[in-house]
DNA sequence: AAGAAAATCAACCGCGATTTC
DNA sequence: GGAAATCGCGGTTGATTTTCT
């Protein structure tokens, strides 16, 4: 597909934005709303794109945001969401009110990176670094699951309606079988250190629903799982509540839909 | 005090995903 | 169903500020 250029006009302007400039985007929205990028700086009278105003205004002028040095407590918060999630800035982003993915990413890059660099002994940081290479490894896995993985039963902790746990079963170069007697389907590649486990608990009334656990050898250790698996051989991710990277009250955060055919997250 | 080096961060760029036609 | 338009994300750049020599 041809993509027509973000900004077509040449006379747009770049670079640090005026106080004007501020005061017409701040306006603008104000009176009309976010949305419409592509239409707005011509309608607030701005020479500026589109990217470049939600840019400004996310990042810079919106009204919540949090300006100042980050707490020790959203430092460790942006440590431990970053060895679960990766660089999903915007994820992180969405879990520290009045911050932004593109501020957070730099104090990533500038702080929170150097230290774990300047410090690989045993510790809080290494381990997050750990866990953060483990979580890039699930991220980017082999395209084909079965020549990379091997697939075993182990026994369900969840097998209360759907029968005996422990039960095995094969695969297929297809990927993981369906079949609800299963409780669990073992997932292991060795090199990567990295297991993930699929089970297939019963819910009356409902398709199949799966369970997938990512974990590393303690310490530290995560684990996530999906649900509402739609087509047999991926679900929705989450990070369950025990954790403790959850608002009170929240069960669950959806952190990406990943596919166990193809080995990754779409 | 001045220049160099390092650190910081706002903004840009390219691309994939999603929506619209 | 496919092309085009738009949105949003993550990586990178470069101007500015701060620190060091």
């Amino acid at each position: 597909m041809v993509r027509s250029p973000c900004c077509e006009k040449d006379h747009t302007n770049k670079g640090a934005w005026t106080k004007e400039e501020d005061q017409r985007l701040v306006a603008y929205i104000n009176a009309h709303g976010e949305g419409s990028w592509r239409s707005l700086p011509k309608s607030a009278g701005l020479n500026r794109c589109g990217k470049s105003c939600r840019l400004r205004w996310i990042n810079y002028l919106r009204p919540d945001l949090k300006r100042g040095n980050f707490t020790p407590q959203e430092d460790q918060l942006i440590v431990s969401l970053h060895s679960v999630l990766g660089n999903k800035w915007s994820m992180i982003a969405s879990r520290l009110p009045g911050r932004t993915d593109n501020e957070i990413k730099n104090y990533w890059n500038t702080h929170i990176k150097r230290k774990l660099v300047a410090n690989p002994a045993p510790g809080p940081l290494l381990n997050h670094s750990t866990t953060a290479t483990a979580v890039k490894n699930l991220e980017e896995p082999p395209p084909v699951l079965p020549s990379e993985y091997s697939i075993q039963a182990v026994e369900s902790s969840n097998s209360g309606g759907g029968g005996g746990g422990g039960v095995s079963s094969s695969t297929t170069t297809s990927g993981l079988s369906t079949e609800e007697h299963i409780p669990v389907v073992q997932i292991t590649q060795p090199e990567i250190n990295l297991e993930l486990s699929i089970g297939l608990p019963v819910v009356p009334d409902q398709k199949p629903v799966a369970v997938a656990v990512a974990a590393l050898p303690p310490p530290p250790s995560f684990s996530l799982y999906t649900d509402k698996i739609g087509d047999g051989c991926g679900g929705t991710v989450r990070i369950s509540e025990e954790h403790g990277l959850l608002y009170p009250n929240e069960h669950s955060l959806s952190i990406g839909r990943f596919d166990f055919l193809s080995s990754r997250w779409r």
